[in-house]
DNA sequence: TGACTATATAACCGTATAGTTATATTGTCA
DNA sequence: TGACAATATAACTATACGGTTATATAGTCA
């Protein structure tokens, strides 16, 4: 299957998606949509915490910590433990560092291209990857 | 640089992020986070289209349709065209439908998953990719 | 058992925003 | 010019939700 036909297959499959899919995806990005979850996900990128370390780490309150750890992990990107006292999260879908490392790239691109049009006296770089 | 320097490199990257660059990715993911928003998304992935072929092909109303193409043009999503009367809209980066792919993926191995819970008798292939 | 710790939950407030209706703007054509 | 069409915007309502404070739950240890 060659890179073509998986751009065609892909596009029709979005193209027939059903309002529910639809509305799955978008609860997936409303996950991702708030800086404190962003800041919780990184804390936890460099191995497993519990909730005091997290809430040491980020410098949000427990109660708010909580909450969104739980949205986390309803969402499936986070996965918890329990050990004694304390409750253990870890990531459990990888696959969103991807995702950000994604974003970060295209906001890149696009910080890049509103500073050639402010100061058009360099050239652009093929740095733009689409 | 091999995969494991770049992911390394990635990580404290992400690690080090500052409040400000944080923000600007939940900003992005927050347009994304709304089915009335991906589906004029996926609506132009076929071709540029103006309002009036974008609100027959969706449903929503004119005002809706203005207002979150407005949004999605802001946030460097879509990219605008005038041509008399009308007004054609683009996609400006194709990175989106990357995205979408991989939320796609990420939601149908979690519910695999969930389906292998509920039904233990099946064994997990090897479809999951992280 | 009771004191203590870690985490979760409830109740509440304030704000952001999606969608609607009505209207304004902008361009075309007679 | 005026009538019309395509798009944008303003004003409003309703709702969702982030963050806070206070309290509940669950586990540990004396």
């Amino acid at each position: 299957m060659n890179l073509f036909f998986q751009v065609m297959s892909n596009q029709s499959k979005r193209a027939g998606m059903g309002a529910e899919a639809l509305e799955m995806i978008a609860a997936r990005f409303r996950v991702l949509s708030e800086a404190s979850r962003l800041k919780l996900i990184i804390a936890l990128e460099s191995g497993e915490k519990n909730v005091s370390a997290l809430v040491a780490g980020t410098g949000l309150t427990q109660a708010n910590v909580s909450r969104q750890l739980q949205a986390l992990t309803d969402a499936g990107i986070l996965g918890r433990r329990k050990e004694g006292l304390n409750v253990i999260y870890h990531i459990a879908d990888k696959s969103i560092f991807d995702m950000c490392d994604h974003v970060c790239g295209s906001l890149q691109r696009r910080i890049e291209d509103q500073a050639l049009l402010l100061s058009p006296g360099r050239k652009k770089t093929g740095a733009g990857k689409v």
